[in-house]
DNA sequence: TCAGACATGTAAGTCGTTACATGATTCA
DNA sequence: TGAATCATGTAACGACTTACATGTCTGA
């Protein structure tokens, strides 16, 4: 009985868009919901078998689509139930684990310098990472707004038959809405690296500036 | 050999402040850095024993300090180095496996209002939380003007021989900034559930005077 | 006296990644 | 022809959590 696999739920809400193979899954991740999610092989092709075994999907050959034959898994009834249950389900508080924030916050062992200059290397790499958002949200945006939907998201939102343009309406507001919440996370980010910049390095030059030496002992 | 253990680097870390027990650790962590960081028992002794395999920390006996012995841990100059090493070496990301944004991303596969509750569900809960960080954070950085800090902290703070003012008013620097980090983290997340929440009332209200029916298929 | 904190651990199991293995097809 | 992509999987391992087991001491 597994306690907490997300996997599986990710699974079946997006073979709830329509029917896929484990390569098509993968692939629609790493390309649409990679700011918020991933998967890996290891995990995606048992965990496939797994609901087809309870029932909650079924596999089948499809052998006309692109040339080579793939395989198929489509959600259930059942598996749908199961899928729309866990939606409504609150989520549970992930365990905060941060390594940035730890290493952050265990730098006070390092001289001032050593402890910005890593601090700076996280921010350029967030801001790196802003960069990359913000592009995509401009031809997110503009797609939504001309219709002209990116090719490798308008393949995923092709389904046979045709979903109601209502639907994949909300799909793309849907993509659009989890970029602004990466977005809107990696202002706040780049806004903290700057005010603890500021203040380690304020604390720098007043220990540069102060006389050293004497141990630094307390007074009694 | 391990490849990305960093509990490993968390105990190092907070043993180079003092010698502490697996209990004091797990208490330190669970106080001070529940922020960005926690730890199960089920990780903690088994890592330290391994510590101590590996000649980075050892693991002494000490009957007096509170009544009842406890094993103290303290790092090795070897471990010293190893945790050092592992500052300055860039972290890498974290694969991102948000669920909230997972079922936020999937909930277009329910109605709109029932989307909006488990939004709003969300952002009450990270309100709260919000809450408690401010009144954290009037705390500590009252602290840290008056020097007078909270009993949990002072007891870690406290070493012997004492550490000089400046390690200590450092320390107490990187509570004040982490904490800072979680409270911009939380607000970016009201600010984008309050966006979320705004643009799907706005399609919800569209969504109800729009005439219904007639299948909503698209026109060729 | 007895609940709750102090204190240390272990066993079983889940979740997830990485690396490998395999083979077909497409296209430059 | 040979590299890239399509496509499906498995084995081994690592990290982590949960639940359990055990016993002591303190203070209401």
């Amino acid at each position: 009985m597994p306690l907490k696999n997300k996997t599986r739920f990710a699974i079946l809400g997006l073979l709830s868009w329509k029917p896929m193979s484990g390569y098509d899954l993968k692939k629609l991740i790493e390309i649409g919901l990679s700011y918020f999610w991933s998967e890996s092989y290891g995990q995606l092709y048992p965990t496939l078998e797994k609901l087809v075994a309870e029932g909650l999907a079924v596999k089948k050959l499809d052998r006309k689509h692109p040339k080579r034959p793939r395989h198929l898994y489509t959600v259930t009834p059942k598996g749908r139930r199961a899928f729309e249950r866990w939606l409504r389900e609150p989520s549970d508080m992930p365990r905060a684990r941060n390594e940035h924030q730890l290493k952050f916050f265990l730098s006070c062992a390092l001289p001032f310098e050593e402890g910005i200059r890593v601090l700076r290397e996280y921010r350029a790499q967030q801001q790196e990472r802003y960069e990359l958002y913000l592009d995509s949200e401009r031809i997110l945006s503009a797609a939504s707004r001309t219709g002209d939907v990116p090719d490798e998201i308008r393949e995923v939102l092709e389904t046979d038959p045709p979903s109601t343009k209502d639907a994949r309406s909300r799909q793309m507001l849907m993509f659009l809405l989890t970029l602004r919440h990466g977005i809107l996370a990696v202002e706040a980010r780049l806004a903290w690296c700057d005010e603890a910049l500021e203040v380690l390095g304020e604390q720098s030059r007043l220990e540069k500036s102060r006389p050293r030496g004497a141990g630094g002992g307390d007074p009694p």
